[in-house]
DNA sequence: ATTAATTAACTAATTGGTTAGTTAAACTAA
DNA sequence: TTAGTTTAACTAACCAATTAGTTAATTAAT
């Protein structure tokens, strides 16, 4: 099979083939999803022969879910850092927002292989995601906090899955269906709508929670 | 080139091929999208012949423009029903909160196609979803309404354009990740889930507008 | 008789995947 | 060192299957 990176690398010959065919392959799905993908055009894009994505990957569907698995090991990675022990609401909110931000915004074609594959039904995705997420418990961490602020009678009365549920869609759905609702609502600048979203979101679910 | 429907449906033959055409196309593109849609499929499927929808649609590409044309009229006429002139805050919340829910939990295949076109740009929905809800100013009487409350002191000085994309996104993204939030959550009864739903969402949302 | 609707068979091109052979790095033994 | 062996990495050309789209002939309603 594959002979030893590092040696392979120093030398001449070889500089990650398989990287580069990950790389372009990335674009292609993100592009045109697994089935309008064309493994000549992942060759090509790479500048890599096309018999080696089969050598390397063993077929076009293999090399999918290996940029998917990628793809979720890159949000795993970056999650790691997010990852803080701040205990403030707000604080943890803003953290979780920008967090979603980066995540959608600056992961470039994540955004479209999500998409994808959850109209496809998610399969992909599910286990890879549900693995992630439960690992760092995010989620967990954000509901402790808000039945603790139940206790406290700072919050209200409300059903912490579904605020966090919605929490995470006031978050996600803009960078879901940017383009839609940029034309619907006029947005030109986008870099600037998304700069007072990062405040608004955080503000209007933590007074939704807040008891008067 | 086509015979008149009505006619040709009374007689015997031919009881609207190209609605059944239309049908099969709809099932076959929510499932696999333009790329993997085959239309030899879409053929069998109908029980219509494949050239019928060459002479009925001309193109395959063509044939998904017209699907996606009429999943949007269907959303149109039925958003011609929902509008009604309500002026209590919660009750167009919960009448919008509906809404979404009908459109996507109930009109089955949209959703899928929906998420694709989003992934490949959303060009081909972008103009068809602007008139449409543009002609109905849905947003714009629930900006007149924030707007109003605001001056009022009822609601606090939130942005209503990133208010009402908030409220979006808390109705329409659990429809949209369903498959992976039912894992996360481990959501068992999706029906009851969304029950609760319904009335949580507009609470959220109205208690994250009202001021102290 | 004209014309819209319909069909079976066909085609040209695309596309995922293969193969037989090449190159050169690294290991082995003398 | 060095000559010979092995093996991972790589390539150009090829193939079989799939698939969007066509065509020429047929049916039946007006």
């Amino acid at each position: 099979m594959k002979r030893d990176k590092i040696t392979t690398e120093e030398k001449g010959r070889a500089e990650g083939s398989a990287a580069k065919i990950m790389g372009a392959a990335r674009v292609e799905f993100a592009s045109f999803g697994l089935a309008g993908a064309r493994v000549d055009r992942i060759a090509e894009r790479s500048g890599v022969n096309k018999a080696m994505i089969y050598y390397h990957f063993g077929s076009k569907e293999n090399l999918y879910q290996e940029v998917i698995n990628a793809v979720v090991s890159g949000i795993a990675a970056f999650l790691d850092k997010v990852s803080t022990n701040v205990t403030d609401p707000m604080e943890v909110l803003e953290k979780v927002a920008a967090f979603y931000q980066d995540m959608f915004y600056h992961a470039g074609d994540f955004r479209a292989i999500f998409l994808r594959e959850l109209a496809a039904g998610g399969g992909r995705l599910k286990e890879a995601f549900a693995t992630v997420f439960s690992d760092q418990e995010v989620h967990k961490k954000m509901k402790a906090i808000i039945d603790q602020g139940k206790k406290t009678g700072l919050f209200r009365d409300v059903d912490s899955t579904h605020a966090i549920i919605s929490f995470m869609g006031m978050n996600i759905f803009y960078f879901i269906a940017s383009p839609i609702i940029n034309q619907m609502w006029e947005i030109k600048n986008e870099e600037r709508f998304l700069q007072k979203r990062k405040t608004e979101v955080p503000d209007l679910f933590l007074h939704g929670l807040l008891a008067k």
